[in-house]
DNA sequence: TCTACTTTTGGAATCGATTCCAAATTGGAG
DNA sequence: CTCCAATTTGGAATCGATTCCAAAAGTAGA
């Protein structure tokens, strides 16, 4: 048996295409009679209209996708949530793919925006180049979450990642750290403006640079314990590590302890992005708390706003606030 | 600059429509030099096929859709990763949506599969009723993975989550325990197994059943601590417990070791999927490994041979095998 | 009952890519 | 140079839902 179209209603209920429609669309032209019939009808065959016949005569399918380099982070989960939830408001669907990082899977994904597949696209850590995201949004309804490409079209939402290692490291100097480390990734432009934020904070206390430590990787457990592992190496050791993930920050704690040192006496550790994984930790992360949920929502009523004013262009970023929140692998 | 079409294209190249779609669906009865103006054409006008349209009249849109509760949940994530890396080899986008447990959210992705949005669905775990999964699976092409339906259609790919659960407690009881706990979900199919999996390894130990604790909640760390803080009011205590998630095991291995005893020479203490939370956990987890991404390899195999040959309704559960990975939570 | 409305309806045109068929072109053999 | 076959091309028909316009039906007032 093969799908039922608009003609098939029609005919069943004995009206034309365009009352079947009108009923579809919920359009008040429609006497209650035939809207029975049609409604009827409907049911009786079971009909559904065809997404692809109706997002070709509409020019539009209310549809928004969602990249990201891999589902497992809390944080892209968590804003996931506030975009999908914005998004059911507005009676959108949201999907989300990963790319894995891969250059090629990401630019098919991107074309799905480009050939209508969806309506907007919402990116969460790009793989492409800043030039390439810049130059998509200018003429396509994109926005940045997290990760904000540095550049003239900049537009999107995230935390001001520098003020938020910047308060982190304060904390940790201010909590007796002098020899600080810091577990990071470069690669990220959020990793870089951390960074930098542990660095300026350093600076302000009369630490110099070479007094710091830094040690570069992806932000994932293992990652964490072997980073951790060879600043444990240095002489003098450090006394506080800022870690650019609670899941670093896991590994970091425990290979200090299986060191045979102690979390926070010996050294402290700081996290970020208060997942559970920061409570999962004994002892329990001080971290810096993202309100990803809510920067997913923001994001989504951003690109509302492109999709349905398309002249808007409205640039520059969104900086939410963030939070300390402090627990006991920091001295207080 | 509104979209460049096809008939764009074609005057543009000065050729007619038919052989710009020729170009672009590779078809060698295309001349040389007909094919360079196209090209040259469509990067000129920096054309892109609409999907819609394509997919309008090809009846296919070459894109899969998965649906899980929520994304944080590492099997999901890595049996997603298995899905799409050979939906890809097939030509396939594969996209994901949390359903958050919201039927109504649930349904609107399906419809998705039913309003031809996409071309086959993959579902990880349904809130809908076992009916209506089979219901829907007569007629569509739909995969399960990991909870699957116990009904007349059943067909997906899982492991055999009682055998699991049998092994993992025979572990426990092989290592000295006697007074069994477990905390499982029951809501869930699998949870179902598995406890059946837990009492059944009971039963031929010897064990009765009013010697046997049961507690029941969801997976997350918080509710782990939560039941195990209720296991542990038993008398006399329970000397080895298994839990239905690594997660929820952290949450027990915490909460045992705040009351001042030890894992596992008190309790011993077994997680499932071996996630990386078994490896963050102190001491590191005995689990039962799933080979999540060859799940999701499989099942994506399996729903291509569903869409692609529209007959085959291939019934059956395709079990692949788990594995016991022995650490340091139960005694040796 | 007739006029002047409003409400409701039918159906053709439309969205853009693909595909099929017939026509045009090319190439080679004789 | 001719003829037949193979290659290449143009363009109309098609997919299914929506929408617009004109026509039909309904309603109310006089």
């Amino acid at each position: 048996m093969a799908r039922a179209t608009v003609q098939d209603v029609a005919k069943t209920a004995g009206v034309s295409v365009g009352t079947v429609s009108r009923v579809l669309n919920k359009s008040p032209a429609v006497s209650e009679s035939s809207k029975e019939k049609v409604t009827a009808a409907i049911r009786q065959l079971n009909y559904r209209p065809l997404a692809s016949a109706r997002d070709l005569r509409r020019d539009r399918t209310l549809r928004i996708l969602a990249l990201a380099k891999n589902l497992n982070s809390p944080i892209i989960s968590e804003a996931f949530r506030g975009v999908g939830d914005a998004a059911a408001s507005s009676g959108y669907v949201s999907l989300i793919a990963p790319t894995a990082g891969d250059p090629e899977r990401e630019q098919q994904l991107v074309d799905m925006l480009r050939n209508g597949s969806v309506d907007g696209l919402i990116m969460f850590s790009p793989t492409m180049p800043d030039e390439d995201v810049d130059e998509m949004a200018e003429q396509l309804s994109v926005v940045q979450v997290c990760e904000i490409a540095d550049s003239e079209a900049a537009f999107g939402v995230s935390i001001d990642d520098r003020q938020a290692a910047f308060d982190i490291t304060r904390h940790l100097i201010e909590t007796g750290g002098r020899r600080l480390a810091m577990i990071g990734n470069r690669a990220a432009r959020s990793g870089r403006l951390r960074e930098e934020g542990f660095r300026q904070a350093a600076a302000e206390a009369g630490i110099s640079r070479e007094q710091t430590l830094f040690a570069e990787g992806e932000f994932d457990f293992h990652t964490g314990r072997r980073l951790t592992r060879e600043l444990l190496k240095a002489d003098p050791l450090p006394d506080a590590v800022f870690c650019g993930s609670d899941t670093v920050a896991a590994g970091c704690v425990r290979e200090i302890t299986d060191a045979g040192l102690r979390v926070p006496d010996d050294i402290a550790v700081a996290g970020f992005d208060d997942s559970v994984q920061a409570e999962m930790c004994v002892p329990e992360l001080t971290t810096i708390r993202q309100p990803a949920y809510d920067m997913g929502r923001l994001a989504f009523e951003e690109l509302l706003a492109r999709m349905t004013v398309p002249g808007v262009h409205r640039r520059g970023r969104t900086f939410l606030p963030h939070e300390l929140v402090i627990r006991d692998s920091t001295k207080n």
